[in-house]
DNA sequence: CGTGTAAGGAATTCTGACACG
DNA sequence: CGTGTAAGGAATTCTGACACG
């Protein structure tokens, strides 16, 4: 975990990072499209991933596509990455398996 | 400016990350150690920067040191890295005369 | 000198709801 | 669906001061 993952920033900063209003940020939660932690006292605590994370689906609204489209949208590009991967470690597989 | 610099942690999140008290990080402030940021409404914010450079002035407190050695010691340090980028300068002027 | 604490007030955030479209 | 807003309350932070050592 780098600096760029932790949880630190509240909404109101993340609101001027971001150029965002409360309000979306906090629907955007709603939606699944972002998931800040809470201190005890139940206050929202973002990182800088998911500062940029909205920046990201804020172009996304003004191009017009919906929550639930970005969201599945995150989906796919997830599952490709674990094929991507997945198929990494075959060929490594391959690799090794191929020097004994 | 990375996001190791920028002042968007408030002190509660502060005082957790390093342990300290939110009066320990006040006082620490007041005597010149170290300089968030405020808000239009007046809270403090800190950066992960900030955040190391507590921990390292707890550690100097446990020595013993005193508030104000600790600024001392910054700004001698500081002192000689200027110097230290002063000569490094005038190494690479002489290195690039020597080429004409 | 360095730090805890109680005090009172102000800034920040939270939730659920109504509104509009 | 996505977002603004007023409402009431709770969590967070601020300052200046007193205390102890």
């Amino acid at each position: 975990m780098s600096y760029k993952d932790k949880k630190v920033i509240t909404i109101g900063i993340v609101s001027e990072l971001t150029g965002l209003s409360e309000r979306k940020i906090r629907y955007y939660e709603e939606r699944k499209l972002i998931f800040p932690e809470r201190s005890k006292g139940g206050t929202r605590k973002y990182s800088f991933l998911d500062v940029e994370r909205l920046v990201d689906i804020a172009n996304k609204m003004e191009d017009g596509m919906q929550t639930f489209e970005i969201r599945k949208m995150e989906q796919k590009q997830l599952k490709k990455k674990e094929v991507r991967e997945k198929m990494l470690r075959g060929q490594l597989n391959a690799a090794f398996n191929m020097r004994k």
